[in-house]
DNA sequence: CACAATTACCCACTTATCCCCACAATGAGA
DNA sequence: TCTCATTGTGGGGATAAGTGGGTAATTGTG
């Protein structure tokens, strides 16, 4: 499972190199196959290794083409998935369309997610963080929280 | 499977250049043959590899002809469903009522969706991939999930 | 049967991708 | 502190992919 975050810089062929730590198992579970494609809500792309994904492709296609929430997820979701395989370097190369849509510089944030990563660009990322620390602290008690946070305990 | 998107040009007799990667499989599990068609709710079109549409065509033949919205339906699909044969460099051509239907341009994107491809005019696909992450985020929290969507995890 | 129009094959060019090597930065061990 | 190994970064160059256009073959039509 992959967790932390790790400041990685992208190149200007648009090549980013993995932290050296994953690359051996992603090379022997997934041949170094990865799969990369946007998030729905926030402006950073998600990279799964390749069998990961292909669980999340199951769920898609289990959603029907005729209903229109469900068919814009498949076509937002599959439809950016691109194949990325890691060269012999450990990096991998990610096409233009996907670094647009996450306003990717020079300077990248690779955030490690349990069964995926996201990839923000640097300062998006601390806007981000900043901005959600203080929406914690100043909701803290005062929002009504969801079923499941009820029982969460750190 | 097909997934991800591809930036391609359409040239001024019609043909389209499939992804490089895909032709060894195209041309050895159905001799490279495709069949195009219109989409039924946007301005795209539909490309199956032969053995995948003709399962869509038993589907389309055991609806009723009587039925006004299934042989709409026949009427669509398999109206404008056009063999489109790999040449020898991998190209298909598209005829030209199937190009104005999508409004294709010279820039095309072509969109894996698993068991087919879409073909997208590429400024189209810009505007409604915009208008979808759009709506799903504005839409997020609000709108009630489909129960099929209540378990979607990423 | 001849002609025009369309389609397919071939070759050439440009662009992008991948492999490789080199260097810099970091951290570990002697 | 010095050396060595490992990791991250940059860029040259071979190779493959995408693109455009000429020409031959095929098809359909009068």
């Amino acid at each position: 499972m992959f967790r932390g975050s790790f400041t990685l810089t992208l190149d200007d062929k648009g090549r980013l190199a993995l932290p050296a730590r994953y690359r051996d198992r992603l090379l022997s579970e997934n041949q170094g196959q990865l799969i990369c494609t946007i998030d729905l809500h926030d402006p950073c792309l998600l990279l799964f290794p390749l069998a990961e994904w292909e669980e999340i492709e199951e769920k898609l296609q289990s959603l029907s083409s005729l209903n229109p929430q469900e068919r814009r997820l498949q076509r937002i979701l599959l439809g950016n998935a691109t194949e990325c395989d890691m060269d012999k370097s450990g990096r991998i190369l990610l096409p233009a369309f996907l670094r647009q849509h996450a306003s990717l510089g020079k300077n990248i944030r690779l955030v490690g997610q349990l069964n995926k990563f996201e990839i923000w660009d640097e300062t998006t990322w601390q806007d981000r963080l900043a901005a959600d620390i203080e929406l914690e602290q100043a909701q803290a008690g005062s929002v009504e929280l969801s079923e499941r946070l009820q029982d969460f305990v750190l």
